[in-house]
DNA sequence: TCTTTTTGGTTGCAAAATGCAACTCATTGG
DNA sequence: CCAATGAGTTGCATTTTGCAACCAAAAAGA
């Protein structure tokens, strides 16, 4: 289901039936993946955003304002006419495994071996193993294996 | 492992600890992923890139130069043909979880119930089913149950 | 062989996105 | 009440993008 702006605003797509291009033209810029990076890790108010990502505040109003339009974050007040924060709703929680998936490729060839970066890990603290895609009987799948129909509606 | 260029040109990442950053720094601009996505479709000249993502061509042409300073697409002269066309390295065939991760999110949440697009499917035909992110020990697990250490160097 | 077309670009300029600093205006803490 | 902080807005400079025209080498055709 399309987030509630892209219906009322009448999105521009740049590849209309792909939905690779459709969710980089949602959250494919330079910001909103990490905004919704540090929306995951915790981060909830517009300063959290500023000092976690280092953006431009008027950048940041935007992206937050587009994040909300497109249904993937939401601005909650607090009870008693507080200071309202941005919470991911469930297509923005979906966004996890793109994330994940971006945070496992990134260690492995945008980092040398021994340099230090922050780790995705679970309850226990282990890190996460790697996501690898399958097909329908659970064996991987790579490039080779795989091919895009451009020509079908399911 | 980091790419060629980004050790020689010295890379300034947004944010040098975070995988998900330097991997948005990498290819998390408009048209990269479009590329890598056209890529693994079968794409290798130049204008097949220009016909499928209908980018500008100055703009392809530094993106396509971009790629392969970065490790993710490789120059290769065709054996008969002097013509040299762009094919995906390892690092490049490595991003198929992100773009499969994208493609799903955006199967899920950009497109409404019946509208069509295109399909990624397995050598038999049928879609792969979808990414998850699990546990060391193949649970499943999401926002809520996992979190970022910003001190470690594995 | 000579000509035409296609490929793979480059250049210059206009438009859009981004970054930066200064300025509001409400909330909150003391 | 007053100062400090949060959450923006506005204006301007810089950067990135898009568009159209131009160009040289390679391939194709006559």
């Amino acid at each position: 289901m399309v987030g509630a702006a892209a219906r009322t605003e009448e999105m521009s797509w740049t590849d209309p039936t792909c939905p690779v291009a459709r969710t980089l033209d949602l959250v494919g810029d330079r910001w909103s993946l990490l905004i919704v990076r540090d929306a995951m890790d915790g981060a909830r108010a517009f300063t959290d955003f500023q000092h976690r990502t280092g953006i431009a505040r008027n950048i940041l109003t935007d992206r937050l304002r587009r994040l909300v339009e497109r249904g993937i974050l939401d601005r909650q007040t607090a009870p008693t006419g507080r200071r309202r924060n941005y919470v991911l709703t469930e297509a923005g929680r979906d966004l996890f495994a793109l994330i994940v998936a971006a945070r496992q490729w990134g260690e492995r060839h945008a980092f040398a071996p021994a340099e230090p970066h922050s780790l995705l890990v679970d309850e226990s603290g282990q890190p996460l193993p790697e996501l690898r895609p399958t097909d329908a009987h659970g064996r991987p799948v790579d490039v080779d294996t795989t091919s895009v129909q451009h020509d079908r509606c399911p």
